[in-house]
RNA sequence: GGGGCCGUGGGGUAGCUUGGCAUCCUUGUGGCUUUGGGAGCCACUGACUCCGGUUCAAAUCCGGGCGGCCCCA
């Protein structure tokens, strides 16, 4: 058992795990730009690779784009820099001399893309253009920073494509929902859409739906979000396609995007009082196989974990042999902080019943698993623990959502509640109850309610809750 | 932008008021021993953020730099 409990004080719970699970260095000395150590790095590959397969799977193309943006080109979309400006680190000097014009490094790529897309788009035969990118982006937080979920170099995924009409992009946007639905099943996180609000919204979109899920101690943590851009930024950066009939039109633009949070969202939705508790699917090892020598015995129990091991891999599973020179006891809370999601013990008492010994992470279920057809037993249990944790996650989330007709002393939820929709009660909404307006639901909820300021009926609902 | 607090082995700490061999836990290394939920014993490695000042003597007092944290705007 880990000293902090997850309950109590979450923050401290968190960048303990950090810590003990060996996910990140933060010692670094730059405030907000932390080392990824290998097993942390581990995880966040796996994601990475999910991402990758859907995008490709849906007709995107993987492509890179440089670091660093030249300040003309960045401040062409006056919302976007406005935005941005307080916010970007600035290249202003190269050896000896001082830059005539001076190198944002990216805080998101767009002004990095859309000069090089008005090159590429010629003609609607070129479009839809569908592109991502997996770089790092810069953000000079001044808030404090955490692990994965405030940093100032950001792991960042970003998908950005060009349409022929709003009508395309908006399908687009339908898409990029189904998209998320599938990585977020694999990493077993339940999140709400919600339509930020116009003051919230990204700089330079038409409309933003913020991907929120939710932090044990009630806090909302954002892990994405989908933007609709219109012409917003084709217009200034001029980029147009030929129609059949020979006229020209400006694109019309969406991008998604999501960072290393997940890996933070990951650790506090299934994280428990023991440690990580990691989905199967991003488990740098699903199974870790625990040999328990006896005198005399050593070597056979030895070589029947090498063949569980060996039998294990090679049906394709991910699978740790932990043969330290340690006493088991202290491997099990060894990879138990790690959040390895089924541990396989095997001694002598195992070998002589043909059985390992199973102890699962998410539940702390054991019992025994029969060697024989060992391969397809440890699979079928990691799909149980991932379907496990899924359901439990997302009756968790949405358990964290509360009804309020007040705002006045409200539970450490996300609370929901009638808004008008208009910017003053919503400007109330945040500031005297020092909460952040999370947006409206994306999809239709139905019926109508009277606003929590105001007292105008409405059909909206707004969601808010204190952000991590 | 304004104010406050803090920098001691890899991690966590004691010592600072009143200057005098730097404490304990953990980690790491080697050995013996042990192995079904953090074993034990022995040995060893490892630190006062930096620069200057005061002093016979500075982790300790003074000044400055660098770094971190918190509060207010």
């Amino acid at each position: 058992m880990i000293p902090i409990q997850k309950e109590d004080s979450f923050s401290e719970w968190y960048n303990d795990i950090v810590e003990r699970a060996g996910l990140s260095d933060k010692r670094y000395p730059v405030k907000g730009m932390n080392v990824w150590t290998s097993y942390g790095w581990k995880i966040m590959r796996l994601i990475d690779s999910y991402i990758r397969d859907e995008l490709d799977a849906t007709g995107h193309d993987e492509v890179c784009f440089p670091l660093l943006i030249p300040e003309t080109e960045f401040k062409k979309e006056k919302d976007h820099i406005k935005g941005f400006d307080s916010e970007v680190y600035w290249v202003t000097h190269a050896g000896e001399n001082e830059l005539d014009v001076r190198l944002v490094l990216r805080p998101t790529s767009e002004t990095a893309m859309y000069p090089m897309f008005a090159l590429w788009v010629r003609s609607h035969g070129d479009l839809p253009l569908k592109t991502y990118q997996l770089v790092n982006t810069f953000r000079y937080e001044t808030k404090q920073t955490r692990s994965f979920i405030r940093v100032r170099e950001i792991h960042f995924f970003e998908s950005h494509t060009c349409h022929a009409s709003e009508a395309d992009a908006q399908a687009q946007v339908e898409e990029d929902f189904v998209i998320l639905e599938r990585l977020m099943d694999r990493l077993c996180i339940p999140y709400s859409l919600l339509r930020r609000t116009e003051w919230d919204k990204f700089p330079g979109a038409h409309y933003t739906v913020g991907i929120d899920t939710s932090m044990p101690n009630g806090r909302s943590l954002q892990i994405g979000s989908i933007h609709h851009y219109l012409t917003n930024f084709s217009v200034p950066y001029e980029i147009s396609y030929e129609t059949e009939d020979g006229g020209h039109e400006h694109v019309h633009q969406t991008t998604f995007g999501m960072s290393e949070r997940l890996v933070g969202a990951i650790i506090g939705v299934h994280g428990d009082d023991k440690g990580l508790v990691l989905p199967p699917a991003v488990a740098p090892f699903q199974v870790v196989v625990v040999p328990i020598p006896v005198k005399g015995k050593g070597e056979t129990v030895q070589k029947a974990a090498e063949d569980l091991t060996r039998r294990l891999q090679a049906a394709g599973l991910r699978v740790k042999l932990d043969d330290r020179d340690e006493r088991p006891g202290s491997k099990f809370f060894d990879w138990e902080i790690r959040g390895v999601p089924l541990r396989l013990e095997l001694g002598m008492r195992d070998i002589e019943g043909g059985v390992a010994t199973y102890a699962r992470r998410d539940s702390g279920e054991k019992g025994a698993l029969p060697l024989d057809g060992v391969e397809q037993g440890a699979r079928s249990m990691l799909d149980e623990i991932s379907s496990s944790m899924k359901a439990k996650a997302w009756e968790r989330h949405l358990s964290a959502v509360a009804d309020v007709e007040s705002l006045q002393d409200p539970p450490a939820k996300t609370l929901r509640f009638g808004w008008c929709g208009e910017e003053l009660c919503g400007q109330r909404i945040e500031e005297e109850f020092d909460l952040t307006l999370l947006g409206t639901p994306y999809g239709h909820e139905g019926e109508r309610r009277r606003c929590i300021v105001c007292g105008e009926e409405s059909e909206k609902l707004g969601y808010a809750a204190r952000s991590m």
